[in-house]
DNA sequence: AAAAAAGTTCCATAAAATGGAACTTGAGTT
DNA sequence: AACTCAAGTTCCATTTTATGGAACTTTTTT
Protein backbone atom coordinates (compact mmCIF):
# COMPACT_ATOMS: atom_id res chain seq x y z
CA UNK A 1 0.00 0.00 0.00
CA UNK A 2 1.15 3.43 -0.95
CA UNK A 3 1.92 6.18 1.27
CA UNK A 4 -0.20 8.38 -1.53
CA UNK A 5 -3.16 6.50 -0.48
CA UNK A 6 -2.44 7.05 3.65
CA UNK A 7 -2.18 10.84 2.37
CA UNK A 8 -5.15 10.35 0.58
CA UNK A 9 -7.08 9.00 3.55
CA UNK A 10 -5.72 11.33 5.80
CA UNK A 11 -7.34 14.25 3.27
CA UNK A 12 -10.42 12.25 3.82
CA UNK A 13 -10.64 12.70 7.27
CA UNK A 14 -11.12 16.86 6.72
CA UNK A 15 -14.51 17.65 6.83
CA UNK A 16 -17.25 20.92 7.58
CA UNK A 17 -17.05 19.47 11.37
CA UNK A 18 -13.20 18.18 11.42
CA UNK A 19 -10.94 21.50 9.81
CA UNK A 20 -7.96 20.11 11.28
CA UNK A 21 -6.21 16.83 12.62
CA UNK A 22 -3.78 15.62 15.10
CA UNK A 23 -1.59 12.30 14.71
CA UNK A 24 -3.98 10.86 17.60
CA UNK A 25 -6.91 11.83 15.12
CA UNK A 26 -4.96 10.00 12.51
CA UNK A 27 -4.68 6.95 15.07
CA UNK A 28 -7.92 6.94 15.91
CA UNK A 29 -9.96 7.95 12.66
CA UNK A 30 -7.98 5.38 10.56
CA UNK A 31 -6.36 2.79 13.19
CA UNK A 32 -2.55 4.38 11.78
CA UNK A 33 0.10 3.61 14.07
CA UNK A 34 1.22 6.50 16.29
CA UNK A 35 4.75 6.30 13.84
CA UNK A 36 3.03 6.46 10.51
CA UNK A 37 0.67 8.94 11.98
CA UNK A 38 3.62 11.26 12.92
CA UNK A 39 5.76 11.25 10.07
CA UNK A 40 2.98 11.16 7.87
CA UNK A 41 1.29 14.11 8.60
CA UNK A 42 5.18 15.98 9.09
CA UNK A 43 5.50 14.54 5.68
CA UNK A 44 2.67 15.97 4.41
CA UNK A 45 3.57 19.54 5.26
CA UNK A 46 7.01 19.50 4.37
CA UNK A 47 5.45 18.87 0.99
CA UNK A 48 2.88 21.25 1.12
CA UNK A 49 -0.32 19.09 1.43
CA UNK A 50 -0.86 21.01 4.68
CA UNK A 51 0.12 23.43 6.96
CA UNK A 52 0.24 22.91 10.92
CA UNK A 53 -2.21 25.38 12.61
CA UNK A 54 -0.09 28.83 14.39
CA UNK A 55 2.85 26.47 15.87
CA UNK A 56 0.58 23.90 17.35
CA UNK A 57 0.16 20.28 16.62
CA UNK A 58 -2.75 20.61 14.74
CA UNK A 59 -2.60 19.87 10.99
CA UNK A 60 -5.04 21.94 8.34
CA UNK A 61 -5.14 21.71 4.83
CA UNK A 62 -2.74 24.33 2.74
CA UNK A 63 -3.19 26.86 0.70
CA UNK A 64 -1.98 24.67 -2.06
CA UNK A 65 -4.86 22.35 -1.71
CA UNK A 66 -7.34 25.06 -1.69
CA UNK A 67 -5.84 26.53 -4.93
CA UNK A 68 -6.08 23.39 -7.22
CA UNK A 69 -9.16 22.60 -5.20
CA UNK A 70 -10.51 25.86 -7.06
CA UNK A 71 -9.73 24.56 -10.38
CA UNK A 72 -11.88 22.08 -10.04
CA UNK A 73 -14.73 24.37 -11.22
CA UNK A 74 -13.14 25.73 -14.19
CA UNK A 75 -11.74 21.77 -15.52
CA UNK A 76 -15.34 21.07 -14.80
CA UNK A 77 -16.61 24.36 -16.75
CA UNK A 78 -20.00 22.84 -16.54
CA UNK A 79 -20.13 23.63 -12.79
CA UNK A 80 -18.74 26.80 -13.62
CA UNK A 81 -21.59 27.58 -15.78
CA UNK A 82 -24.32 25.99 -13.61
CA UNK A 83 -22.84 27.78 -10.32
CA UNK A 84 -23.32 31.21 -12.43
CA UNK A 85 -26.49 30.32 -13.40
CA UNK A 86 -27.89 29.29 -9.78
CA UNK A 87 -25.82 32.92 -8.46
CA UNK A 88 -28.11 34.52 -10.25
CA UNK A 89 -31.50 32.36 -9.38
CA UNK A 90 -30.86 33.09 -5.80
CA UNK A 91 -30.29 36.61 -6.34
CA UNK A 92 -33.72 36.85 -7.80
CA UNK A 93 -35.66 34.88 -6.02
CA UNK A 94 -33.35 35.66 -2.50
CA UNK A 95 -33.11 31.73 -1.36
CA UNK A 96 -30.66 29.79 -0.99
CA UNK A 97 -29.30 28.24 -3.92
CA UNK A 98 -26.72 24.91 -4.94
CA UNK A 99 -25.08 22.95 -7.04
CA UNK A 100 -24.51 19.32 -6.62
CA UNK A 101 -23.09 16.16 -7.78
CA UNK A 102 -23.48 12.40 -7.31
CA UNK A 103 -21.10 10.13 -6.44
CA UNK A 104 -22.49 6.60 -6.37
CA UNK A 105 -26.02 6.86 -4.06
CA UNK A 106 -24.45 10.24 -2.17
CA UNK A 107 -24.89 13.82 -3.06
CA UNK A 108 -22.12 16.43 -2.66
CA UNK A 109 -22.91 20.28 -2.23
CA UNK A 110 -20.11 21.74 -4.67
CA UNK A 111 -21.15 25.54 -4.58
CA UNK A 112 -23.45 26.92 -2.98
CA UNK A 113 -24.76 30.96 -2.94
CA UNK A 114 -26.93 32.13 0.30
CA UNK A 115 -30.15 33.52 0.23
CA UNK A 116 -30.72 37.16 1.22
CA UNK A 117 -34.19 36.35 3.47
CA UNK A 118 -33.70 36.63 7.23
CA UNK A 119 -34.81 32.76 7.37
CA UNK A 120 -32.61 30.86 4.98
CA UNK A 121 -31.29 27.57 4.23
CA UNK A 122 -28.07 27.03 5.48
CA UNK A 123 -25.69 24.42 3.12
CA UNK A 124 -22.34 22.62 3.97
CA UNK A 125 -20.46 22.27 0.74
CA UNK A 126 -18.86 18.78 1.05
CA UNK A 127 -21.25 17.40 3.23
CA UNK A 128 -22.91 14.20 1.46
CA UNK A 129 -26.33 13.38 1.80
CA UNK A 130 -28.72 10.34 0.52
CA UNK A 131 -29.74 10.71 -3.32
CA UNK A 132 -32.68 8.95 -3.11
CA UNK A 133 -34.07 11.54 -0.27
CA UNK A 134 -33.22 14.80 -1.90
CA UNK A 135 -34.48 16.84 -4.75
CA UNK A 136 -31.16 17.26 -5.96
CA UNK A 137 -30.31 13.22 -5.48
CA UNK A 138 -33.43 12.38 -7.50
CA UNK A 139 -32.89 15.26 -10.28
CA UNK A 140 -30.07 13.05 -10.84
CA UNK A 141 -31.37 10.12 -10.68
CA UNK A 142 -33.94 10.81 -13.13
CA UNK A 143 -31.09 11.15 -15.69
CA UNK A 144 -30.75 7.59 -15.27
CA UNK A 145 -32.69 4.57 -17.43
CA UNK A 146 -34.94 2.88 -14.32
CA UNK A 147 -32.94 -0.02 -14.36
CA UNK A 148 -29.52 1.46 -13.98
CA UNK A 149 -31.22 3.38 -10.12
CA UNK A 150 -32.56 -0.75 -9.79
CA UNK A 151 -29.17 -1.65 -9.60
CA UNK A 152 -27.72 1.34 -7.86
CA UNK A 153 -30.14 0.62 -5.13
CA UNK A 154 -30.41 -3.35 -5.10
CA UNK A 155 -29.69 -3.21 -1.53
CA UNK A 156 -32.49 -1.13 -0.47
CA UNK A 157 -32.73 1.98 1.29
CA UNK A 158 -33.56 2.96 4.69
CA UNK A 159 -35.65 6.31 4.51
CA UNK A 160 -34.78 8.75 6.79
CA UNK A 161 -38.42 10.72 6.92
CA UNK A 162 -41.81 10.21 5.62
CA UNK A 163 -42.34 12.45 3.00
CA UNK A 164 -38.97 10.83 1.67
CA UNK A 165 -39.62 8.20 -0.75
CA UNK A 166 -39.95 4.79 1.60
CA UNK A 167 -39.34 2.17 -1.10
CA UNK A 168 -37.49 1.82 -4.48
CA UNK A 169 -41.28 1.73 -5.89
CA UNK A 170 -42.07 4.99 -4.58
CA UNK A 171 -38.45 6.11 -5.77
CA UNK A 172 -39.09 5.10 -9.48
CA UNK A 173 -42.07 6.58 -9.17
CA UNK A 174 -41.43 9.40 -8.56
CA UNK A 175 -38.45 9.23 -10.71
CA UNK A 176 -40.93 8.58 -13.52
CA UNK A 177 -43.06 12.29 -12.17
CA UNK A 178 -39.47 14.02 -12.42
CA UNK A 179 -38.72 12.98 -16.00
CA UNK A 180 -42.46 13.83 -17.06
CA UNK A 181 -42.48 17.62 -15.29
CA UNK A 182 -38.69 18.57 -15.87
CA UNK A 183 -37.72 19.22 -12.31
CA UNK A 184 -37.71 17.31 -8.87
CA UNK A 185 -39.15 18.73 -5.63
CA UNK A 186 -38.36 17.82 -1.71
CA UNK A 187 -40.23 18.37 1.54
CA UNK A 188 -39.08 17.92 5.19
CA UNK A 189 -36.68 14.97 3.66
CA UNK A 190 -33.22 15.80 4.78
CA UNK A 191 -34.19 19.37 7.17
CA UNK A 192 -38.00 19.88 8.77
CA UNK A 193 -39.67 23.03 7.39
CA UNK A 194 -37.37 22.95 4.08
CA UNK A 195 -38.71 22.94 0.89
CA UNK A 196 -36.22 22.32 -2.23
CA UNK A 197 -36.21 22.28 -6.17
CA UNK A 198 -34.27 20.65 -8.57
CA UNK A 199 -33.01 20.18 -12.00
CA UNK A 200 -30.48 18.86 -13.51
CA UNK A 201 -28.32 18.73 -16.85
CA UNK A 202 -24.53 17.30 -18.28
CA UNK A 203 -22.53 17.36 -20.46
CA UNK A 204 -21.67 14.66 -22.42
CA UNK A 205 -18.51 15.31 -23.58
CA UNK A 206 -17.25 15.48 -19.92
CA UNK A 207 -19.54 13.12 -18.59
CA UNK A 208 -20.04 15.43 -16.05
CA UNK A 209 -23.26 15.94 -14.37
CA UNK A 210 -24.96 18.61 -11.97
CA UNK A 211 -27.88 19.66 -10.24
CA UNK A 212 -29.45 23.38 -10.01
CA UNK A 213 -30.98 23.17 -6.32
CA UNK A 214 -32.98 26.49 -4.99
CA UNK A 215 -33.93 25.27 -1.19
CA UNK A 216 -36.31 27.26 0.90
CA UNK A 217 -38.58 27.89 3.96
CA UNK A 218 -41.65 25.97 3.46
CA UNK A 219 -43.74 28.03 5.18
CA UNK A 220 -42.54 31.99 3.12
CA UNK A 221 -43.06 30.81 -0.35
CA UNK A 222 -46.39 31.60 -2.35
CA UNK A 223 -47.47 28.81 -5.08
CA UNK A 224 -46.73 31.68 -7.77
CA UNK A 225 -43.21 32.49 -5.80
CA UNK A 226 -43.05 28.44 -6.47
CA UNK A 227 -44.23 28.29 -9.99
CA UNK A 228 -40.91 31.18 -10.62
CA UNK A 229 -38.51 29.27 -9.03
CA UNK A 230 -39.60 26.50 -11.14
CA UNK A 231 -39.50 28.32 -14.14
CA UNK A 232 -36.08 30.04 -13.55
CA UNK A 233 -34.06 27.01 -12.87
CA UNK A 234 -35.81 25.40 -16.16
CA UNK A 235 -34.78 27.71 -18.17
CA UNK A 236 -31.34 28.39 -16.73
CA UNK A 237 -30.54 24.32 -17.09
CA UNK A 238 -32.28 24.51 -20.87
CA UNK A 239 -29.63 27.07 -22.06
CA UNK A 240 -26.55 25.03 -20.49
CA UNK A 241 -28.48 21.94 -21.86
CA UNK A 242 -28.05 23.85 -25.43
CA UNK A 243 -24.44 24.67 -24.59
CA UNK A 244 -23.27 21.14 -24.20
CA UNK A 245 -25.64 19.38 -26.37
CA UNK A 246 -26.80 17.57 -23.40
CA UNK A 247 -29.25 14.79 -24.98
CA UNK A 248 -30.37 13.38 -21.71
CA UNK A 249 -31.73 17.01 -20.66
CA UNK A 250 -35.07 16.65 -19.20
CA UNK A 251 -37.23 20.03 -19.71
CA UNK A 252 -39.83 21.66 -18.07
CA UNK A 253 -43.34 20.15 -19.03
CA UNK A 254 -44.85 22.79 -21.25
CA UNK A 255 -47.95 23.36 -19.31
CA UNK A 256 -45.30 24.27 -16.65
CA UNK A 257 -42.81 26.34 -18.68
CA UNK A 258 -45.01 28.46 -20.47
CA UNK A 259 -44.19 31.78 -19.85
CA UNK A 260 -46.28 33.91 -17.14
CA UNK A 261 -48.10 37.20 -18.24
CA UNK B 1 12.29 10.83 -2.94
CA UNK B 2 9.05 10.07 -1.90
CA UNK B 3 6.14 9.13 -4.23
CA UNK B 4 4.26 11.78 -1.96
CA UNK B 5 6.24 14.77 -4.01
CA UNK B 6 6.05 13.55 -7.04
CA UNK B 7 2.33 14.28 -6.13
CA UNK B 8 2.36 17.68 -5.15
CA UNK B 9 4.35 18.35 -7.88
CA UNK B 10 2.18 16.77 -10.24
CA UNK B 11 -0.49 19.29 -7.69
CA UNK B 12 1.70 22.63 -8.77
CA UNK B 13 1.07 21.77 -12.66
CA UNK B 14 -2.58 23.16 -12.38
CA UNK B 15 -3.01 26.77 -13.19
CA UNK B 16 -5.01 29.07 -14.04
CA UNK B 17 -4.30 28.50 -17.36
CA UNK B 18 -4.04 24.58 -17.27
CA UNK B 19 -6.96 22.98 -15.77
CA UNK B 20 -5.61 19.39 -16.52
CA UNK B 21 -2.52 17.33 -17.27
CA UNK B 22 -1.72 14.70 -19.66
CA UNK B 23 1.58 11.93 -19.03
CA UNK B 24 3.38 14.34 -22.07
CA UNK B 25 2.72 17.22 -20.20
CA UNK B 26 3.87 15.63 -17.05
CA UNK B 27 7.25 14.65 -18.83
CA UNK B 28 7.98 17.78 -20.28
CA UNK B 29 6.86 20.05 -17.02
CA UNK B 30 8.63 17.88 -14.67
CA UNK B 31 11.31 15.51 -16.33
CA UNK B 32 9.86 12.66 -15.14
CA UNK B 33 9.93 9.53 -17.46
CA UNK B 34 7.37 8.57 -19.12
CA UNK B 35 6.47 5.07 -17.38
CA UNK B 36 6.51 7.28 -13.77
CA UNK B 37 4.08 9.85 -15.32
CA UNK B 38 1.77 7.07 -16.47
CA UNK B 39 1.93 5.03 -13.54
CA UNK B 40 1.79 8.15 -10.98
CA UNK B 41 -1.58 10.04 -12.73
CA UNK B 42 -3.54 6.62 -12.86
CA UNK B 43 -2.60 5.98 -9.30
CA UNK B 44 -3.43 9.63 -8.08
CA UNK B 45 -6.55 9.09 -9.75
CA UNK B 46 -7.25 5.41 -8.39
CA UNK B 47 -6.50 7.20 -4.84
CA UNK B 48 -9.07 10.01 -6.09
CA UNK B 49 -6.94 13.14 -5.84
CA UNK B 50 -7.25 13.17 -9.60
CA UNK B 51 -10.31 12.27 -11.95
CA UNK B 52 -10.07 11.68 -15.81
CA UNK B 53 -11.89 14.04 -17.75
CA UNK B 54 -14.77 12.30 -19.81
CA UNK B 55 -13.00 8.65 -20.82
CA UNK B 56 -10.13 11.04 -22.83
CA UNK B 57 -6.49 10.42 -21.06
CA UNK B 58 -6.55 13.86 -19.51
CA UNK B 59 -6.40 14.43 -15.62
CA UNK B 60 -7.80 17.17 -13.77
CA UNK B 61 -8.16 17.82 -9.62
CA UNK B 62 -11.05 15.68 -8.45
CA UNK B 63 -13.70 16.50 -6.23
CA UNK B 64 -12.19 15.88 -3.20
CA UNK B 65 -9.48 17.81 -3.50
CA UNK B 66 -12.35 21.09 -4.05
CA UNK B 67 -14.25 19.67 -0.74
CA UNK B 68 -10.59 19.60 1.32
CA UNK B 69 -9.35 22.44 -0.48
CA UNK B 70 -12.94 24.78 0.56
CA UNK B 71 -11.86 23.60 3.96
CA UNK B 72 -8.79 25.81 4.32
CA UNK B 73 -11.38 28.72 3.56
CA UNK B 74 -12.91 27.33 7.41
CA UNK B 75 -9.81 26.14 9.08
CA UNK B 76 -7.82 29.33 8.94
CA UNK B 77 -9.45 32.31 10.71
CA UNK B 78 -9.82 35.71 9.06
CA UNK B 79 -7.96 36.88 12.38
CA UNK B 80 -5.22 33.89 11.88
CA UNK B 81 -4.88 35.19 8.13
CA UNK B 82 -4.46 38.53 8.72
CA UNK B 83 -1.99 37.83 11.37
CA UNK B 84 0.68 35.62 8.78
CA UNK B 85 0.33 38.14 6.41
CA UNK B 86 0.91 41.47 8.55
CA UNK B 87 3.84 38.92 10.33
CA UNK B 88 5.74 38.23 6.93
CA UNK B 89 5.30 41.99 5.77
CA UNK B 90 6.68 43.24 8.99
CA UNK B 91 9.51 40.71 8.77
CA UNK B 92 10.19 42.05 5.18
CA UNK B 93 10.63 45.95 5.73
CA UNK B 94 11.62 45.69 9.09
CA UNK B 95 8.81 48.21 10.55
CA UNK B 96 5.81 47.30 13.02
CA UNK B 97 2.75 45.59 12.02
CA UNK B 98 -0.40 45.03 13.65
CA UNK B 99 -3.73 43.60 12.89
CA UNK B 100 -6.68 45.31 14.56
CA UNK B 101 -10.81 45.51 14.34
CA UNK B 102 -13.23 47.98 14.86
CA UNK B 103 -16.27 48.45 17.20
CA UNK B 104 -18.54 51.08 16.51
CA UNK B 105 -16.00 54.26 16.43
CA UNK B 106 -13.13 52.31 18.18
CA UNK B 107 -10.41 50.09 16.83
CA UNK B 108 -9.04 47.74 18.73
CA UNK B 109 -5.72 45.78 18.31
CA UNK B 110 -5.76 42.54 17.94
CA UNK B 111 -2.38 41.30 17.16
CA UNK B 112 1.07 42.72 17.08
CA UNK B 113 4.62 42.24 15.27
CA UNK B 114 7.47 44.63 17.03
CA UNK B 115 10.02 46.21 13.86
CA UNK B 116 13.26 45.51 13.87
CA UNK B 117 14.61 48.97 13.37
CA UNK B 118 16.08 50.90 16.15
CA UNK B 119 13.55 53.45 15.94
CA UNK B 120 10.33 51.66 16.21
CA UNK B 121 6.68 52.35 16.56
CA UNK B 122 5.07 50.43 20.40
CA UNK B 123 1.81 49.40 19.80
CA UNK B 124 -0.65 47.83 22.93
CA UNK B 125 -2.49 45.15 22.05
CA UNK B 126 -6.43 45.69 23.56
CA UNK B 127 -6.10 50.26 23.58
CA UNK B 128 -8.77 51.52 22.04
CA UNK B 129 -7.79 54.40 19.22
CA UNK B 130 -10.81 56.79 17.72
CA UNK B 131 -11.57 55.13 14.18
CA UNK B 132 -11.49 58.19 12.33
CA UNK B 133 -8.21 59.71 13.67
CA UNK B 134 -5.68 56.52 12.17
CA UNK B 135 -5.64 54.79 9.41
CA UNK B 136 -6.77 51.65 10.64
CA UNK B 137 -9.49 52.84 11.35
CA UNK B 138 -10.13 54.90 8.03
CA UNK B 139 -9.58 51.83 6.12
CA UNK B 140 -12.23 49.69 7.86
CA UNK B 141 -14.82 52.62 7.78
CA UNK B 142 -13.98 52.53 3.91
CA UNK B 143 -16.03 49.50 3.73
CA UNK B 144 -19.45 50.88 5.19
CA UNK B 145 -21.30 52.85 2.55
CA UNK B 146 -21.42 56.80 3.36
CA UNK B 147 -24.39 56.75 5.24
CA UNK B 148 -23.66 54.49 7.70
CA UNK B 149 -20.59 56.05 8.32
CA UNK B 150 -22.44 59.54 8.67
CA UNK B 151 -24.80 57.65 11.09
CA UNK B 152 -21.74 56.51 13.67
CA UNK B 153 -20.48 60.01 13.28
CA UNK B 154 -24.02 61.78 14.04
CA UNK B 155 -22.91 63.59 17.66
CA UNK B 156 -19.86 64.89 15.51
CA UNK B 157 -16.03 64.44 16.65
CA UNK B 158 -12.85 66.11 18.25
CA UNK B 159 -9.87 65.84 16.21
CA UNK B 160 -6.99 65.00 18.51
CA UNK B 161 -4.51 67.01 15.94
CA UNK B 162 -3.94 68.93 12.70
CA UNK B 163 -3.60 66.12 10.52
CA UNK B 164 -6.44 64.23 11.52
CA UNK B 165 -10.15 64.67 9.71
CA UNK B 166 -11.26 68.08 10.97
CA UNK B 167 -15.02 67.29 10.36
CA UNK B 168 -17.21 64.82 8.96
CA UNK B 169 -17.03 66.08 5.58
CA UNK B 170 -13.13 66.00 5.53
CA UNK B 171 -13.80 62.36 6.94
CA UNK B 172 -15.49 61.16 3.97
CA UNK B 173 -13.65 62.90 1.34
CA UNK B 174 -10.53 60.92 3.02
CA UNK B 175 -12.42 57.72 2.99
CA UNK B 176 -13.00 58.34 -0.81
CA UNK B 177 -9.78 58.29 -1.43
CA UNK B 178 -9.29 55.29 0.49
CA UNK B 179 -11.93 53.67 -1.68
CA UNK B 180 -9.98 55.04 -4.60
CA UNK B 181 -6.34 54.13 -3.94
CA UNK B 182 -7.13 51.02 -1.78
CA UNK B 183 -5.06 52.09 1.11
CA UNK B 184 -5.20 54.57 3.97
CA UNK B 185 -2.81 56.42 5.35
CA UNK B 186 -1.93 58.62 8.81
CA UNK B 187 0.13 61.00 9.51
CA UNK B 188 1.34 62.37 12.84
CA UNK B 189 -2.60 61.90 13.68
CA UNK B 190 -2.72 59.35 17.19
CA UNK B 191 1.21 60.12 17.66
CA UNK B 192 3.47 62.59 16.33
CA UNK B 193 6.16 61.55 14.11
CA UNK B 194 4.38 58.55 13.09
CA UNK B 195 3.18 57.75 9.97
CA UNK B 196 0.88 54.68 9.77
CA UNK B 197 -0.66 52.90 6.08
CA UNK B 198 -3.29 50.34 6.50
CA UNK B 199 -5.73 48.34 4.15
CA UNK B 200 -8.61 46.33 5.68
CA UNK B 201 -10.41 42.45 3.98
CA UNK B 202 -13.09 41.13 5.60
CA UNK B 203 -14.63 36.98 5.59
CA UNK B 204 -18.68 37.11 4.38
CA UNK B 205 -19.27 34.23 6.01
CA UNK B 206 -18.30 35.22 9.73
CA UNK B 207 -18.68 38.64 9.22
CA UNK B 208 -15.52 39.57 10.71
CA UNK B 209 -13.38 42.29 9.15
CA UNK B 210 -9.59 43.28 9.83
CA UNK B 211 -7.13 45.96 9.31
CA UNK B 212 -3.54 45.10 8.58
CA UNK B 213 -1.30 47.81 9.35
CA UNK B 214 2.11 49.09 8.75
CA UNK B 215 3.46 51.91 10.88
CA UNK B 216 6.81 53.59 11.28
CA UNK B 217 8.96 56.76 12.02
CA UNK B 218 7.93 59.05 9.52
CA UNK B 219 11.37 60.26 8.90
CA UNK B 220 13.10 57.45 8.12
CA UNK B 221 11.51 55.74 5.27
CA UNK B 222 12.13 57.04 1.69
CA UNK B 223 8.93 57.09 -0.61
CA UNK B 224 10.16 53.77 -2.41
CA UNK B 225 9.87 52.23 0.82
CA UNK B 226 6.88 53.57 1.50
CA UNK B 227 5.52 52.27 -1.98
CA UNK B 228 6.67 48.75 -1.15
CA UNK B 229 4.48 48.86 1.76
CA UNK B 230 1.60 49.48 0.10
CA UNK B 231 2.34 47.10 -2.44
CA UNK B 232 2.97 44.06 0.11
CA UNK B 233 0.24 45.42 2.03
CA UNK B 234 -2.05 45.36 -1.36
CA UNK B 235 -1.13 41.87 -2.15
CA UNK B 236 -1.24 40.22 1.32
CA UNK B 237 -5.09 41.35 1.83
CA UNK B 238 -6.09 41.06 -2.17
CA UNK B 239 -4.58 36.94 -1.64
CA UNK B 240 -7.05 37.05 1.82
CA UNK B 241 -9.87 38.90 0.34
CA UNK B 242 -9.77 35.68 -2.81
CA UNK B 243 -10.04 33.19 0.04
CA UNK B 244 -12.63 34.53 1.96
CA UNK B 245 -14.47 36.07 -1.07
CA UNK B 246 -14.74 39.04 0.15
CA UNK B 247 -17.53 41.41 -2.05
CA UNK B 248 -15.83 44.75 -0.55
CA UNK B 249 -12.30 44.07 -0.60
CA UNK B 250 -11.05 47.57 -1.92
CA UNK B 251 -8.02 46.52 -4.49
CA UNK B 252 -5.10 49.09 -4.58
CA UNK B 253 -5.79 51.46 -7.69
CA UNK B 254 -3.49 49.67 -10.63
CA UNK B 255 -1.30 52.54 -10.77
CA UNK B 256 -0.04 51.77 -7.86
CA UNK B 257 -0.05 48.06 -7.53
CA UNK B 258 1.48 47.66 -10.72
CA UNK B 259 5.19 45.94 -9.99
CA UNK B 260 8.34 48.05 -9.82
CA UNK B 261 11.07 47.42 -12.56
C1' DA C 1 5.75 17.27 41.32
C1' DA C 2 3.85 13.18 39.62
C1' DA C 3 1.20 10.94 36.24
C1' DA C 4 -0.85 10.55 31.99
C1' DA C 5 -1.29 11.65 27.36
C1' DA C 6 0.57 13.00 23.04
C1' DG C 7 4.13 13.05 19.91
C1' DT C 8 8.82 11.64 18.00
C1' DT C 9 12.75 8.72 16.77
C1' DC C 10 15.02 4.32 15.95
C1' DC C 11 15.56 -0.04 13.77
C1' DA C 12 15.43 -4.26 10.86
C1' DT C 13 12.16 -6.00 7.71
C1' DA C 14 8.78 -5.70 4.15
C1' DA C 15 7.00 -3.17 0.44
C1' DA C 16 6.93 0.15 -3.12
C1' DA C 17 9.19 3.31 -6.57
C1' DT C 18 12.46 3.78 -10.29
C1' DG C 19 13.91 4.20 -15.21
C1' DG C 20 15.08 1.98 -19.40
C1' DA C 21 13.21 -0.77 -23.02
C1' DA C 22 9.74 -3.35 -25.14
C1' DC C 23 5.08 -3.29 -26.09
C1' DT C 24 0.23 -1.49 -27.11
C1' DT C 25 -3.05 1.88 -28.43
C1' DG C 26 -4.91 5.54 -31.07
C1' DA C 27 -5.17 9.43 -34.33
C1' DG C 28 -4.14 11.00 -38.69
C1' DT C 29 -2.43 9.97 -43.58
C1' DT C 30 -1.81 7.85 -47.89
C1' DA D 1 -7.36 -0.84 -45.26
C1' DA D 2 -2.60 -0.57 -44.29
C1' DC D 3 0.92 2.61 -42.64
C1' DT D 4 3.15 5.89 -39.53
C1' DC D 5 4.18 8.37 -35.71
C1' DA D 6 3.05 10.01 -31.29
C1' DA D 7 1.18 8.87 -26.92
C1' DG D 8 0.53 5.81 -23.36
C1' DT D 9 1.27 1.32 -20.79
C1' DT D 10 3.62 -2.73 -18.89
C1' DC D 11 7.63 -5.35 -17.50
C1' DC D 12 11.78 -6.14 -14.84
C1' DA D 13 15.79 -6.15 -11.55
C1' DT D 14 17.62 -2.73 -8.58
C1' DT D 15 17.33 0.95 -5.40
C1' DT D 16 14.77 3.48 -2.31
C1' DT D 17 11.11 4.16 0.86
C1' DA D 18 7.51 2.75 4.17
C1' DT D 19 6.20 -0.01 8.09
C1' DG D 20 5.07 -1.00 12.99
C1' DG D 21 6.67 -2.08 17.51
C1' DA D 22 9.23 -0.21 21.31
C1' DA D 23 11.91 3.15 23.55
C1' DC D 24 12.20 7.88 24.18
C1' DT D 25 10.86 12.97 24.68
C1' DT D 26 7.64 16.56 25.18
C1' DT D 27 3.37 18.48 26.65
C1' DT D 28 -0.71 18.56 29.34
C1' DT D 29 -3.43 17.37 33.30
C1' DT D 30 -4.14 16.34 38.07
Amino acid sequence: MSILSAAVDVLRCFSSTRHDVTVTDLVSLLGMPKSNASRLLRAMRDEGLLETVGDSKRYRPSLLLNQVGHIYRFAASLIDRADSVIGRISDEVGHTGYISVRRGTDIVGVTAHPGRHALRVVTSIGDRIAAFASSTGRALLARLPEDEVRRLYAGGFVPPSDTAPQDLDELLARLAVTRREGYAESHDEAVRGVRAISVSVGDPTTGDEVALCISFPAATVTPEERLAIIRSLGEGAAEIAALTRDPLFIPLHPSIAETAP
